[in-house]
DNA sequence: GCGTTCCGATGCTTTTCAGGCATCGTGACG
DNA sequence: CGTCACGATGCCTGAAAAGCATCGGAACGC
């Protein structure tokens, strides 16, 4: 049996006449009459009463008839996904993210994303930095939107920057620092610090590292926080300062102030992880596409 | 696109070697490296990527993979539906039955069908005689389990008899009649009936009619039932005496005496009415085939 | 009652294409 | 660097799908 059987069956299920449906068939009345027989010899059952004006469908015709469209349909079905698949309008993308340093980002290319392409499932997995690198590696997340990691290529992931923010100190609307315009990162020494919990946010601390180096003087550290919320409650109240990329800026609000630091720390980027061999799906350049234009409105 | 296409495709991607997939076919491997390309061409899309040392699915392949092997499964799993239909192992069997008369036929032989055939699925309609034999010339029902009705071939349906139940009279263990072997007709005048309501029963009154014409001495009607257990009652109580036919014996158990008449009118027969054109499925002939079973046992 | 028409089936021919054979090109591996 | 394993390609063959002409039968009109 092949599907050019069931087409064939269909068409005469539907015009009751093998003349007409060969017209519909382009094929001559002879060819599909044959067929149509070979199918009901193959299948052992009489699908079609025949009489001289006409045709008529036995019991198992109208319910092979009904499967046979069923088969049809999801032929079809299949075909259609396959390439929509292909064109990158269907599947699953799993992405990972870091959701403080992509809430600008993420939220606005995810709308654009899935308005342009609704049957892509985007699965976003919010993991800590070294998760979304062996993730990305390993083939378990396709991309993951994420600050810089260290080294890239050596570890076979290829990062792409996609905005920058500087870093900055966040301190409360009454603190000396809010007059300033820039805070010397030598100020710092004499301030207590706010930061987030070390055993939550390795990625945070990493940064930490890199903006206040062993050399410098480093600030006591007055509290941990396990959120953003509970951070900026904590600065507001004048318990400290914290060291945050200007995204941070977006969340908090007017509630804190925000200043860049001097000299200026080498600012945090923002991107698109991917690995280096093992392409990405065109459903994940779509994605990356839409990224890049996030990217762009933001700057 | 043809199924062949499909059966090609998930031999290749379940052996991932063209070669070894060839020879599970029973095709040469040319053969089967080009209808898979050709399946490729039409759709559009790699499906496999090719290697000196064999064959990779790509992501769409495996995507395609899976709606292959359901549609192949799908597809036999029509004929295989069809063919059962046509087996009479499958399918809808819409009988009408009038319950009381076919008491001891019909479970019987519901039993045993349904162990035999369990794919078929048999809705049973209680119906009024006359709604029964509509039922059966319009082709809703495609048997009736019922008494005979009055005409047959005329009025274009067939009926055969499977069992006949004498007509008695019931009464309560202490009345007079529970004495006697036999029952004369004529000493029912003396007597007062308890009957079936009209509305609802016409059918027993149809066989009241028959056991007592005009001429004879009609007995008083005592009291109208609405079922047979309160029938039951009336009779034990005393209020009177019923003309049943035998079936009800079983389903009086002890409460009630039942004796034959004399003379004895003609029987109560019960069977299988059908259309006398139009054929009847092969699941409606097993189920007659069960019923003749049935009856067979009875006696 | 008899031609006419419409319909599907059948006999035969043509065309298409799946299948087979031989061979090639190419990575992998010893 | 030769050998092996594997898939692709070129060419030919054969099966079968398609086409053409025609048949046979039922319905319908005159």
């Amino acid at each position: 049996m092949e599907l050019r059987h069931l087409r064939y069956f269909v068409a005469v299920a539907d015009a009751l006449n093998f003349t007409k449906a060969a017209v519909r068939l382009r094929v001559a009345q002879p060819a599909l009459s044959r067929q149509v027989q070979d199918l009901e010899d193959e299948i052992g059952v009489d699908l079609l009463t025949r009489s001289s004006r006409g045709v008529a469908l036995t019991a198992e015709g109208k319910l092979f008839l009904d499967e046979a469209r069923e088969l049809l349909r999801r032929a079809d079905e299949a075909v259609e996904k396959t390439r929509a698949l292909a064109r990158g309008e269907f599947g699953e993308l799993h992405v990972g993210y870091a959701p403080s340093p992509t809430i600008e980002l993420l939220p606005l290319a995810l709308g654009t994303f899935q308005k342009a392409v609704p049957r892509v499932t985007v699965r976003l997995h919010d993991l800590a930095g070294n998760e979304m690198t062996d993730g990305v590696r390993s083939g378990a997340l396709q991309l993951a939107i994420m600050q810089r990691p260290r080294e890239t290529n050596a570890t076979g992931l290829h990062f792409e920057a996609l905005h920058s923010y500087p870093i900055c100190v966040a301190v409360a609307p009454g603190h000396p620092f809010a007059k300033m315009k820039t805070v010397p990162l030598a100020r710092l020494g004499a301030e207590k610090l706010v930061v987030f919990r070390r055993r939550e946010y390795t990625d945070y601390h990493a940064l930490l590292a890199r903006v206040l180096p062993e050399s410098s003087p480093r600030p006591p550290i007055a509290v941990e926080c396990d959120g953003a919320s509970s951070l900026f409650t904590e600065i507001a109240a004048g318990h400290g300062v914290a060291i945050l990329s200007m995204v941070f800026a977006k969340i908090a609000g007017a509630r804190l102030r925000m200043r860049p630091l001097t000299p200026a720390p080498a600012p945090q980027e923002v991107g698109i992880v991917r690995a280096l061999k093992g392409d990405v799906t065109p459903a994940g350049e779509k994605f990356c596409t839409e990224l890049r234009l996030a990217a762009k409105k933001l700057s």
